[in-house]
DNA sequence: CGGCGGCTTGACTGGTATCAAGTACCGTGG
DNA sequence: CCACGGTACTTGATACCAGTCAAGCCGCCG
């Protein structure tokens, strides 16, 4: 009951200056919305440049693939997926971003977004132009900082996705997977046991590298153990430390997306 | 017959400063080794802070696992892989470098570095401390620029990976990787269709998630079906367009690692 | 010469994909 | 309100790809 339409309701419900606040602190580039320590007028510019909390509705695009790459985009509220359709034609996701992540940042070498991003749910998204993200970061030391550190962030968390892919089997992917999504959603002050996939089996499934029936054998495997309660899109997680010896031990930290 | 240990001979036995030249030429940071917009001084700091050209036998680490992150390095001959350690004590190779290519951002998110480096042949690398390229990259926008463009590819060459070890089988595992290391070795100006593999089977497959037993069949069979020519570790391409849409078509551009 | 590591090949096994069928759920329209 | 169709999910049976085990070859080095 933790989900995440519960918020975006409340968040139409408030003044927007308010819902800035509360939803940017945290935000790895809060010094780019909030820079305290610039005069009024660039404070003023920023307002203008930045789209703050656009909305998007399930299966909207954030971005394309295949289009310039011109901003990066930080997740207030909801979640949003990215895929690369290979030159079979299939889909491949290559990540999921939930609340103060940031996606964007794999355009940074042929200035072209090499995924497309979409929404899985009612999802608000701040765009912000990479121009300025260059030019404050050489202004603010803090920004740089966490620029860089969101961009190994990102790194990690593919490295810790190849890890996975090459090394491990169907259920201790599945086991990683929970436990990531359950680490990320503690940190942003849900519940860690019990949470709403705004995925289904079959995005879980490209994701890991697995069928969709695999995942679901996984699910019920899971829950006979008593490790899991899954009702549909609704998880529990009933034993986390057994569940995180099953993964590998390897879910932990800051992988999967950058925070 | 284009492997790099002749260019190894061929350095030494140059003036330093040619060397430097040479490899240089087309290298990504060349403007923190070669920066004509900076006075005298800054120069010469430069050559006091930089450990150019520092050369490492087969086996021997660059960096390790877990060492605080403070540089990066540019290969400038030879090769080199990273591996991980896992939490169940096996080495995953998340990727190989050759000459010209940058290692170390990993280490950006926990200023730890994630991996270790180790040299696969007689290898010269430059390191660069990270402090010196956030420094520059301030003053220099080309520098930057690059660094970004680096960033980016880095990013684009795990994207590949995680797709290749979700979507693909051995096959076009094999074939993917043997049309990228093609590629990066035509792009350096060596032969396209004939060069010598720098790491093992094992690593191979370590790398791409597959048994060295398997890498050997796929071997064997590519060869049987005259896609290729291998002994030992020298491989030559006999049909680079069969294999290329083998490797499901994606093993062109600038993935795996950072140019 | 013997030993050892890298590589290859064969036989067997097992995990996961695939195929197939059935159920539950949800939004739509009557 | 219910009927309907489609999608998501589950579960079972079967097939196959790749891992594992095992044996042998080759080249290198002590």
């Amino acid at each position: 009951m933790k989900s995440n339409s519960d918020k975006n309701i409340e968040l139409k419900a408030m003044p927007s200056s308010q819902a800035n606040v509360m939803l940017c602190k945290g935000c790895t580039l809060d010094p780019l919305c909030h820079p305290n320590t610039l005069d009024k007028k660039t404070v003023d510019d920023l307002d203008s440049v930045f789209n703050r909390g656009v909305m998007y509705s399930k299966g909207e695009y954030i971005y394309h693939q295949g289009e310039t790459f011109d901003a990066v985009y930080v997740v207030r509220s909801g979640s949003l997926k990215t895929y690369a359709i290979t030159s079979g034609g299939e889909e491949q996701i290559t990540n999921f971003y939930f609340a103060t992540e940031l996606t964007g940042l794999n355009g940074l070498n042929t200035k072209v977004y090499p995924v497309s991003a979409v929404a899985l749910e009612t999802t608000t998204v701040c765009k912000i132009p990479f121009s300025n993200v260059e030019e404050l970061s050489l202004k603010l030391p803090e920004l740089r900082e966490n620029l860089y550190s969101t961009i190994g962030k990102e790194l990690d968390s593919f490295q810790e996705m190849i890890l996975t892919l090459s090394k491990k089997n169907a259920e201790e992917r599945v086991a990683t997977f929970l436990m990531n999504l359950s680490c990320r959603y503690k940190k942003r002050g849900f519940s860690a046991s019990s949470f709403r996939l705004t995925m289904s089996r079959s995005e879980i499934g490209n994701f890991l590298g697995l069928a969709v029936e695999t995942v679901s054998r996984v699910f019920s495997k899971f829950q006979k153990q008593s490790l899991i309660k899954a009702e549909g899109r609704e998880i529990e997680i009933l034993d986390p430390s057994r569940l995180a010896v099953m993964s590998g031990g390897m879910a932990s930290e800051g992988a999967h997306a950058a925070q």
